[in-house]
Order: structure tokens, then C-alpha cells, then sequence
DNA sequence: CTCTGTGCAAAATATTTGCAGGCTC
DNA sequence: GAGCCTGCAAATATTTTGCACAGAG
């Protein structure tokens, strides 16, 4: 299915959400489909082996966002991560507060959430994505308090 | 108990926390406790009565976040917002792509749910707090589309 | 008096905008 | 060829650091 056609096929991907299959989008995909965790805007520069000029990345990575590509996760770090959404399981992030390691969390939060959450508030009609993350001491952190 | 006496003594709650009851600090968490939504640094120095240092003002917030006085909310808009805690009920957000309005969402996600996640990570053995908001585009946004 | 808190200057980081030229479709 | 994409320069915004002095306990 279109699904799994995508964990590999980033040119269709790209062309499928409106946007143009350029090298560099396709090779920052495949980079970005390597990585287990949500990088920094600069730590992908570092990481990734092309260059690739800031304001380029900045711009593709929200492109990717809206297009819900990537995801842009907030660690209260003052700066954004971002991961890659294509191929992977919907999960969110628990975030040590000394050193910053991050680990996956796969909460299976029923669907019914959302649909909660549209009764309670006025204002809104739909929801298109949203985030949770959660904050404490990692054990190798606590240890060498 | 504590908790209502803290909702009006704010000497008393920062003293409790460990901080020093300065004017400053008073008048700042009397200020926050006025407000309804989570406000950025500078919309806190725009709208508070007096002068506050920026830099003053990072530091205050942060240690009052780490105190659990207030808490940092990030709403993927490249800066972060403040809430007061003190004397609220505990709640999350949903949030305008468009125009950035700002709702309050009580929904009761229960305790069990950070118990569940200690189970699944390897990692942490403790949650010290969590965020959750939820994205999507306010009625009025949709009309005016 | 001691130690934390504050303000100011300055630096470091993060993000955005404008524009000219390049490349996908 | 049209219109999106990219890179470079520069501006803007956000957050942090260092230090001297002030004020709470």
C-alpha cells in the first residue's frame, strides 16, 4: 500500500505532497529516515553529509512539517527538533532534564483523545496534529547526582 | 490547605519553593496570576506595570518553572510561553496554525497514563512533568480561509 | 553579614526576509 | 518556460553569560 511504497520512494513522496523531488530534499529523507532521534536544525548540518545552506533547511524542514513529512518536536530547549514521520509508528518522546537524552515512548493514546478534546473546546472544529512530550531525570543522571 | 493559601500568598509560596520574596517576584506572579494565557517574555514586558530586565526576566521564569511555579508551554512558534500553576487546574492547549489563538483544554487524562510510560522506557524512573497540546485551525480561520 | 537577586553590557544562538539565479516538471 | 527551490547576505529575534551592585533574610 501507498504507505509502505513511501519508506523508500522519497521522489513520489515529495511529488505526491505537491513538492518537487530536488536532490537535496531526497538525500536530507534519507538522512533524516536514518536517524532514530529529533535533531536540531545545526545538528543536522553537522550530521548530514552534503552541505546544506541554513536558511534552505529551515524553510524545507517547515515545508515538511506542513506537508506532515517531519514532525517538529519541542523540548524546551530553546530551539526546535525535528524527526522524520514517513515509515515510522506515531510516538512521542521522554526527555532527561540534565543531560537531555532522549527515548522514544510509545503511549497508545485511544484516537478517542481527540475527538475529547473537540467536544470540550469552542472554537475549534478539527485537529491536525499534536504533541506530548514528558520531562524527568534519567536514571544514569540521578545516579551521579 | 496550602495549595489555596498559596493562590494569594506569594511570599509565602516562593519562600516555601526556596526563593526570595522580592518585590520584583510579587508583582510578577501577582501579574501572571491576572493573565489567561501563556505569554512570551516580551508579552509579559509589554503588558506588565512595571520595568522588568529581560534578562531578569529569563531567569525568574525559569526558576520558577523549575520550582513548578509556573510552567513553559511551547507552541512550535520558535519562542516560549509562561502560564501561571499556582492556583490552576492542571490543563493543556489547543492551538491556532493560522492565527496563533490559544484555548485551554481540561481534558482528564488519567494519572495512570505517566505510570504506563515508566513501564515502556528503559531509561527513566521518574516523571517530573509533561506536556501535551493539541494543534489544528480555529473556526474563524476556516471561514476567512 | 551572606548569599541570592537584579540590571546592564555584550555575546551567542536561533530564525526570518529579500533577492538573484538554478533546476524540476 | 513557469514557478518552485536554493544559496548568500543581512536583518531580526531569542536566549545566555559575566560582572558589579542591591536587597532579603
Amino acid at each position: 500500500m501507498k504507505q509502505k511504497e513511501h519508506m523508500t520512494d522519497f521522489p513520489a513522496l515529495l511529488r505526491d505532497m505537491g513538492l518537487k523531488a530536488t536532490p537535496g530534499r531526497i538525500s536530507l529523507l534519507e538522512f533524516l529516515s536514518k536517524e532514530s532521534k529529533p535533531l536540531t536544525v545545526s545538528a543536522i548540518q553537522k550530521k548530514f553529509g552534503k552541505k546544506i545552506d541554513t536558511v534552505t533547511l529551515y524553510r524545507t524542514l517547515e515545508d515538511f512539517a506542513d506537508k506532515g513529512i517531519v514532525r517538529r518536536v519541542d523540548f524546551e530547549h530553546s530551539h526546535a527538533h525535528y524527526e522524520i514521520v514517513a515509515g515510522r509508528k506515531h510516538h512521542h518522546h521522554i526527555i532527561c532534564k540534565k543531560c537531555e537524552k532522549v527515548e522514544d515512548v510509545d503511549v497508545c493514546e485511544s484516537e478517542g483523545v481527540e475527538r475529547n478534546v473537540l467536544q470540550k473546546v469552542k472554537d475549534f472544529s478539527f485537529i491536525t496534529n499534536h504533541s506530548l512530550e514528558f520531562f524527568g531525570i534519567c536514571n544514569q543522571c540521578i545516579k551521579s547526582n
